[in-house]
DNA sequence: GAATAGATTGTCT
DNA sequence: GACAATCTATTCT
């Protein structure tokens, strides 16, 4: 898969900015088993030490989210609820833990390995990564992504044409009820007609 | 279509 | 020992 990559400066916008961004854009993973690749339809804000459902509240630090800290435009991901991997991107200059999460796509490429690592041989191709945990399953990802550079990797994101506004809509975050006050902030950007975008369906 | 329960383990208190 | 930036199957309506 070619394509050109979203340059370091992409992620130094405000995060909101480069969440809202991210939507329409492909995430590209090469794998000795091949190559899978979708297009970004859903996504959340996290922002950093005041944000109460980041991992990084508080300015919390530690082995698993020490990524966050790191450069801009890197991959930060993690494992929750015992099963689940979830892929995030690194915004903001080294030392500022915000991150934007990856929460569906539209398959692009790949389609076949993707159905293999999900174990769903039958099937619409929008169920394959609807949700964060179910995306990185058909993509391959894992810990050993962590702190992987998304400009330059196997792993990584390339630009795309822009969604039109009106194809867009910004919800609250999701599974984040714990945060309380900061978990009604609407964080989080779909592309509304997609059925890749997970739980209910949302109205244009 | 909506609500609920169960799976399963790394991380932090 | 509690809980988590989740998913799926099941049981409703």
């Amino acid at each position: 898969m070619t394509g050109r990559a979203l340059p370091t400066r992409f992620y130094l916008q405000p995060t909101l900015r480069v969440a809202r961004a991210l939507l329409g854009k492909t995430l590209v993973h090469d794998t000795p088993a091949g190559t899978t690749a979708g297009r970004i339809v859903e996504v959340e804000a996290y922002r950093g030490p005041e944000d109460r459902a980041a991992h990084s509240y508080g300015g919390h630090r530690s082995a698993r989210n020490e990524v966050m800290y790191g450069p801009p435009g890197h991959a930060y991901v993690y494992f929750v609820y015992g099963m689940h991997h979830c892929v995030n991107v690194v915004c903001q200059a080294r030392g500022v833990p915000e991150a934007v999460l990856i929460r569906a796509l539209e398959p692009l490429v790949g389609e076949a390995l993707m159905r293999q690592r999900r174990g769903l041989a039958d099937g619409p191709a929008w169920r394959l990564c609807r949700g964060p945990g179910t995306l990185c399953q058909a993509l391959g990802i894992t810990r050993a992504e962590n702190g992987r550079d998304l400009v330059r990797g196997s792993l990584r994101l390339l630009d795309g044409p822009p969604v039109p506004a009106r194809a867009t809509a910004r919800t609250a975050r999701i599974g984040v009820a714990y945060a309380g006050a900061h978990a009604a902030r609407p964080w989080r950007f779909v592309v509304h007609a997609s059925r890749a975008v997970s739980g209910p369906r949302i109205r244009p």
